[in-house]
DNA sequence: TTGCGTGCAAAGGTTTTGCATGGCA
DNA sequence: TGCCATGCAAAACCTTTGCACGCAA
């Protein structure tokens, strides 16, 4: 069955990295990128397989933003809290929140129960500006609705 | 400055087809190939022409669906009212829903107020799976958290 | 030793770019 | 006529696959 495979130097290198920037997402270019800094060389294959690995067993997640063309990667142990709260994303630092309100939750029983409409929580994200980036760049306010 | 440029067949064709499946996303191979099936020869490079510069207008969207690896667009006229509700999309049929919905924006107000992040309207969409769908497939229920 | 893991090269796709030609206004 | 629009070919990417070799257990 294989449950976890082997436990190599690429892997850990991967795993490494992913989780010491839990608050941004990275390009599969970017992990190769990194590693190649670190005297670690690791095939841009090898990448791709242990992100499908880390998707399957919800430990990463996987986004496509805005303009860009390539996916982005983003630790985040995935458990079943998770189906549980929303996850809100920074447009602008990238970071990734997990939201636990009663609000939310509650309306999304409300869009359940009235619109007929199961919202699926592990998949949506909400995007928009967190609080940091929002005063952080009074000057030039883009999108905060 | 060219506020819309020339009108031309294959620019009108193409917004016909969009306006004719908005419920669904397409894909830019599957544009040209229903072009195709009407005599319609119009190449890939004036279809991603064309898909650029209505996202830029803001008349269509574009998605990454799941497992699928090119992009999908969907017509949808985003006008001064969709800064203001969410858009539902269901994963099962591809439907588009705007929800104009008090609780919804009573909790984003909330999300603002007591957790400082300010939700993208434009941006954010809710996965997950429309009322349509979900009794269609009672006998093999997914992920209808 | 066994069999998964790795990396290279190549293939397969999607999207973009350059450039000559076509067509709207 | 003046420009933008179009389409082909090629380039540029991103991702996957095949296969021989490496390495953990």
């Amino acid at each position: 069955m294989s449950n976890n495979g082997y436990k190599t130097k690429q892997q850990q290198a991967i795993l490494k990295f992913l989780m010491n920037n839990q608050d941004s997402h990275v390009t599969v270019s970017q992990i190769s990128d990194y590693l190649e800094t670190e005297n670690t060389h690791v095939g841009v294959t090898t990448i791709y397989r242990h992100l499908d690995k880390l998707l399957e067993k919800g430990l990463v997640r996987k986004y496509t933003v805005d303009g860009t063309t390539s996916a982005c990667f983003q630790y985040s142990n995935l458990n079943a809290e998770c189906k549980q709260h929303f996850h809100l994303k920074c447009e602008k630092c990238g970071k990734l929140i997990h939201l636990n309100c009663s609000h939310a939750a509650e309306m999304c029983r409300h869009i359940y129960d009235e619109h007929g409409f199961g919202v699926d929580l592990f998949r949506t994200v909400f995007y928009g500006i967190c609080s940091e980036c929002s005063t952080k760049s009074e000057h030039n306010k883009e999108m905060v609705l």
